[in-house]
DNA sequence: GTCTATAATTTGATAGAC
DNA sequence: GTCTATCAAATTATAGAC
């Protein structure tokens, strides 16, 4: 049932129903979306009873999915943070988060990506609450970004431009990477997103 | 049912019943995803009868999705080729391109992306058939996009590097645009990928 | 909070006449 | 190639005991 591999934004065991039910969900819709996931497969993976799942989210699948959005936002942005923060100035930062996405992916099958972006298409144009809740964790990721660009040294505008291109390079990339069982695009957006930054800092 | 705005890759006016049908699928998709679009709701749009699908594709919604992923890859294609054919020189093309982008995204009301994103990330681990298809589509842009960059006399590293950058960079902007209804990320990618074209013919 | 059982609806798909 | 009618299965959700 749960993989040998580490998962970005999971590093806890969940332990109670409502944790196993929220982390299947962030589990599945990564691997397949929200829509093609039923409720039954989230139960079953999770190793719940439907009373269970209603108990905890009364507004059924909506309001599991809206909980599965914000805490898989959350913890990859906790993820992403981490593994920017360790390396060695902000140029490498940039290395060090496009490859690492590269070698989850490879780990993963072309399973683990973006747990926030296939859910954020299917929703944009037909479910507004959930629309709200993809917007809020780019949100956050583009604050985060955007603050640790500023105290490298750039202005505002350039430190919000290039915290826009690599949060939209990395959602692409995922794409682009699964769709052709890839990480060359990955690694392609990871050097350009290095050279963008170090010709930033240059100025 | 139809709409005013023109639809990149759906110029002409579907005529047959099998064309509609595909034209339906494209639509859908696009806004929804296509777990999330029912049979029956592109029976409706396209105004037919189950019998007509299944006697145009046998294999059902699979058989269908599959030449959706193809149609509407190749019509997006054209699509951006033609503007950026259009463009004086390829910096400028950068700039026509995700300006394009973004301004049919506010014409829509953030409904018409690209046709195939949403999808791969769909059925990549899956439904291999249809992530093969999805995957010819990005293979055929990525060779055009290269094509264009080694004319303009990059080197080919340098041009395939470049065409998977701006190939995941229009893919993650659609998706940072859609959830936060803002053109911002998508004329960010573009200015960046247009610098990022300038510095590269410079040397 | 969790169990079993079931309701109400929708889904993809098919049969056979024309 | 298209029409009407229908099927079996799966879907989300609820009821009531414990």
């Amino acid at each position: 049932m749960s993989r040998k591999i580490d998962r970005p934004g999971l590093t806890t065991a969940p332990a109670s129903t409502r944790d196993r039910l929220v982390a299947a969900g962030i589990e599945l819709f990564q691997r397949q979306g929200m829509a093609a996931t039923g409720i039954k497969q989230i139960l079953a993976m999770a190793d719940a009873r439907f009373s269970s799942l209603y108990h905890h989210f009364p507004g059924g699948k909506d309001e599991l999915a809206a909980e599965v959005i914000r805490t898989a936002g959350v913890g990859y942005q906790r993820h992403v943070e981490q593994v920017w923060d360790q390396a060695a100035g902000t140029v490498a930062s940039m290395s060090a988060v496009f490859e690492g996405a590269a070698a989850v992916l490879e780990l993963s099958d072309y399973a683990d990506v973006c747990p926030v972006g296939t859910v954020a298409m299917e929703v944009a144009s037909t479910n507004e609450p959930l629309r709200l809740a993809t917007a809020d964790v780019y949100r956050s990721w583009l604050d985060a970004a955007q603050a640790r660009f500023s105290a490298a040294g750039l202005d505002t505008r350039e430190a919000r431009q290039l915290s826009l291109t690599v949060v939209a390079l990395l959602e692409g990339a995922f794409v682009v990477c699964r769709a052709c069982r890839s990480t060359e695009p990955m690694l392609a957006a990871g050097q350009m997103a290095a050279r963008l930054v170090n010709e930033a800092l240059r100025k």
